[in-house]
DNA sequence: ATTTTTACCTGTCCTATTTCAAGCTCATTT
DNA sequence: AAATGAGCTTGAAATAGGACAGGTAAAAAT
């Protein structure tokens, strides 16, 4: 069980939880270790996992059809991946999930999750405040693309997840806030001469 | 209680609801009628209600500093509608939520939410089940506007969401797919000649 | 140790989309 | 009946950002 306190605490932090209802969501969880540049997941099967990072870094991105890759999330230490879309509805995925860098993960299976909300309600709860939560910041993601320049998103992404501008590369952070790398390149630029 | 069948009719889609369980959750309802261009939600004031559309359509969108509109969604028939991030933090908001005709509507406050999930901890199951719908969808929408070109965004709204092309004004429809309403007629434009 | 690959930068040209300005049509108000 | 305004169109000029090609340096693979 201490293999999964991460994922416990995670929990704990939103819904009071029981000794009883710990180990039975561990019970759950499996641990699995992905090398750099490895799939977790793949477009045509489906996404049977939710991952919770532990250690490492991964993204989802879809491949467009001339080759361009669009990040749709990036995932660090404390933050959960998987093609969601796949996921909750148990059909092909259409994104790959890549590791970054070698990594840690915590997963729990679609099967496992249906059956820990129907013998455990609490956890519905639980799922619900972490949705509801991602619906808030996908939509300011929305709003952000909508309403900002390719510079202002930058600059917001900095400020707001300084943890991944040392890590992740750039060319996918451009392909996160949607533009090409070259002119995140060319951003990059005008400001060290401005200042 | 006849008066808000159509949410009742609305969850009993999503779970099975008791003969109490439907009477409570109605006594927690009201129902407004809104004028066309009436606000039900303004910027710096909380968002108290989520709006369920019996008759009409409204959208909320944000005012960007040089006085542009960029619609963040738009509700019909038998759809929901709130500033969310202001509704679920219950903290001031930052979008308008503006009635595009007159307009019936069903809602219900957070509080009454809340106490509908504490009380009936079967409403958690209902309000996780809609928000990983809107998160999926959210997110395709992300990922529409990160790979396709404002035609193609345009093509897959009208397939999509054929009842709005009718109603809804187009500036309106292209401030939601995040183009100009000039260029959206340059697109209608360009294909009534292939054609 | 050397070769290959990955990430990043730079310049030029190119295009999708914006901005501005004007005019048109239809519905609504007076 | 005139006036107003909302929504749509059109065209010309401007621009944000993309595509391409080539170059460098460091990292990773052999």
């Amino acid at each position: 069980m201490e293999d999964f306190l991460p994922v416990i605490n995670y929990v704990s932090r939103h819904i009071q939880l029981t000794d009883e209802e710990k180990s039975y969501l561990a019970s759950l969880l499996r641990i699995t270790r992905v090398k750099k540049k490895q799939y977790i997941v793949q477009p045509d099967f489906v996404c049977k996992y939710k991952s919770y990072v532990v250690k490492g870094a991964l993204r989802s991105f879809l491949m467009g059809n001339e080759g361009q890759e669009h990040t749709i999330s990036i995932a660090i230490e404390d933050w959960w991946i998987a093609d969601y879309h796949s996921y909750i509805n148990q059909v092909p995925a259409t994104l790959f999930v890549e590791a970054l860098e070698d990594s840690i993960l915590i997963q729990i299976d679609y099967n496992a999750e249906q059956l820990l909300m129907e013998t455990h309600p609490k956890f519905e709860r639980f799922f619900r405040i972490i949705s509801q939560r991602s619906l808030a910041s996908t939509q300011h993601r929305m709003l952000s693309n909508l309403s900002k320049t390719a510079e202002q998103r930058f600059e917001e992404f900095e400020t707001k997840y300084p943890k991944m501008m040392n890590r992740i590369p750039q060319y996918i952070i451009a392909s996160y806030l949607g533009f090409s790398s070259e002119f995140l390149s060319k951003i990059r630029n005008n400001r060290t001469k401005k200042s």
